[in-house]
DNA sequence: GTCTATAGGCAGATAGAC
DNA sequence: GTCTATCTGCCTATAGAC
């Protein structure tokens, strides 16, 4: 499946992923189709189904692949020489960039979508919300030793409570097409988490 | 229209309005059909039509009633003898009923699927969330005077934030088929508006 | 108001040539 | 790997009888 570079620098199976992902994100897994995909692309849809035998298997490959990139920009994150409060800030950033992209969250399109998706693309996004909400909890964990975070109750609370209000103000500040809500939003959620917070109220 | 009642005490037009919205706030707009409405009326698609026009028509029609139900009960809870700390309980008891019922908010439901929508139903859409915010703003405003609530920054950002985090919560908490993971962060997030949460800092 | 019948189009999918 | 051709089924919608 990987042979030689092609014009685009991306192989058919790639440039399928890539153009299904942004339908998915823009449109929702069912408001588009083989027919959109393979117009963008300039092939017929029999050859969409020589990459992906269906659409349910296409989907499935779309969330690996976002899951996947996904893990790497958090893993990248974890391992930089910043404090945790730093971390969640560049956490938030990768939602920012999805949303200026004019995009929702892949998975938070589909989260949306749940209950009309096959079982395999269910459990995939169960895994993605999984993933986060752990990688969350432990910068969280380690910004209260360090003492960059105070937070009350349980990091894993904590955790999906950051998870929820970025995908809700993801979701909120798409129709208004205004990435600056979602700014705001993200920015008062983690005020409120900072351990400077509790000494000043204002920023 | 409206004549006489009939055995379920509704008129078709209703009960199509009834099973269409739980429809939508299960599968999605595009994720449903007239055929899916017309089976569990047990009457034919054709029969849909003489009461809305078209898909579109009907989906104008139950962001109205919906946005209409909605500010109803918002009132209610405005005109209540309680504190505006109280009001926001009522508030995301709004939410948590919806999710028990194992439905997502209509129209957070529509805002994944925005950019596929009618014209109108777009319109619609953000004016629920604008009219939900605005109450929530009074609400705030209330509450801070009264000196139940505190928070940093404008009222009307921390009304943007809640309705966000709400509509988040509901949003990932619906694959999980797990209520308790909504409350959790309900409650998180209002615990940072209390005023009692303001131990030392805060204004 | 509800029906039967049907139009016209698009959906996902497959067979087989090249 | 990509194509043409085609299948079957569902979609929204309409015409017209009752």
């Amino acid at each position: 499946m990987a042979g030689k570079r092609q014009q685009k620098g991306q192989d058919t199976a790639t440039r399928i992923l890539d153009a299904a992902e942004r339908l998915v994100q823009v449109r929702g897994f069912n408001g588009f189709s083989y027919a959109d995909v393979a117009a963008e692309l300039e092939i017929t849809k029999a050859s969409l189904h020589y990459h992906f035998a269906g659409k349910a298997e296409l989907g499935e490959a779309l969330i690996e692949r976002y899951a996947t990139r996904f893990g790497e920009a958090l893993t990248q994150i974890e391992t930089s020489p910043i404090d945790a409060a730093a971390k969640l800030d560049a956490y938030a950033k990768l939602y920012a960039d999805v949303l200026r992209a004019k995009r929702m969250c892949l998975c938070g399109m589909l989260a949306a979508e749940y209950r009309t998706l096959p079982k395999p693309m269910q459990n995939a996004v169960i895994r993605f919300f999984d993933e986060n909400e752990a990688w969350l909890e432990a910068v969280l964990v380690q910004g209260q030793g360090e003492g960059s975070l105070a937070f009350a109750g349980s990091a894993s609370d904590a955790a999906r409570m950051i998870v929820s209000a970025l995908e809700g103000a993801m979701l909120v500040s798409r129709p208004y097409a205004d990435p600056a809500r979602f700014q705001a939003t993200a920015e008062r959620l983690f005020a409120s988490l900072s351990s400077s917070s509790a000494l000043a109220p204002s920023r």
